[in-house]
DNA sequence: GGTAAGCCCGTACTTGGGTACCGGTTGCAA
DNA sequence: TTGCAACCGGTACCCAAGTACGGGCTTACC
């Protein structure tokens, strides 16, 4: 058994576009698969679960950097530095999503704020200042991509 | 009195880049300024106050695209159909923006598990089905990005 | 009037995560 | 054996919100 995918069969099981099993090949997510003689690929059943494993870290908010470090480190994980494993960066990752939660609160109390007041345009508030949008800084999160 | 910004001046009093500038304008945020006899943008003072708004409008959660029409809607409005004002555009963004807080919290409930339990690889944990990572969907937001 | 800083426009590049198109091969079934 | 779907590699394109670069002008100050 174990008789291996093609592409077209491969995506379809995981739900991606044929095109974005080769692009994570080259961004070396997914391992070279073996190739029938003409040089098609198959790929292993347990695949499925290695593309499922991507989309479920990429949901955490993992970059396919990311991801790619994180299975490049899983591959051989002895012998691990600090700092490395799925532990350090889930710890980190965590602080970031905590961070964009504050900013978002924030930016919903803000617009239930502009709601309530019933401001109707930008130009208008800003000159008069009437209302509640916040023209200072919105602290932390920087250069954050959900 | 109301002297007139150069761009640099403008850049610098609004602290976004000169290139953002020419930018917006081809965007149609900003109204094309007054030129000097050799072609040189001057621009009238409140205009700092225009880029304070689209920038507080993209902390909100605005695009560029939402910021145009918005600033748009500002300029002549009267006669304006219903859900062109800031309130409904207003309403719907929190609605996103809520969404938005969900999936987060979620996201950050599942890091939290994930590091409870300990887990530190990703492929193993898929495979024993051990650890809280989620295999599963995660609802809403779609093309989110913050 | 010379020179340096600033500005002009157009174009290309960036990041992240894919998608789409192309002409050419392979696989498989009737 | 023929016909067609699926696959191959490479390249180009998409989104947003800018940023960078290059060659040529303008402005301002000494």
């Amino acid at each position: 058994m174990s008789e291996g995918l093609r592409t077209g069969e491969l995506a379809a099981a995981a739900g991606v576009n044929v095109q974005t099993l080769r692009y994570y090949e080259r961004r070396g997510l997914l391992d070279e698969p073996d190739r029938t003689l003409g040089g098609h690929r198959v790929y292993a059943p347990e695949t499925v679960t290695v593309l499922r494993v991507i989309k479920a870290a990429q949901r955490l908010g993992f970059t396919l950097d990311d991801v790619a470090d994180l299975v490049e480190a899983g591959r051989h994980h002895h012998r691990r530095r600090a700092g490395d494993g799925l532990q350090a960066r889930a710890a980190a990752k965590l602080a970031e999503v905590e961070a964009k939660l504050a900013d978002l609160a924030i930016i919903r109390d803000t617009l239930r704020a502009a709601l309530d007041a019933g401001c109707d345009d930008l130009m208008t508030c800003a000159e008069t200042d009437c209302c509640p949008l916040p023209f200072v800084e919105l602290g932390s999160v920087s250069g954050s991509r959900s």
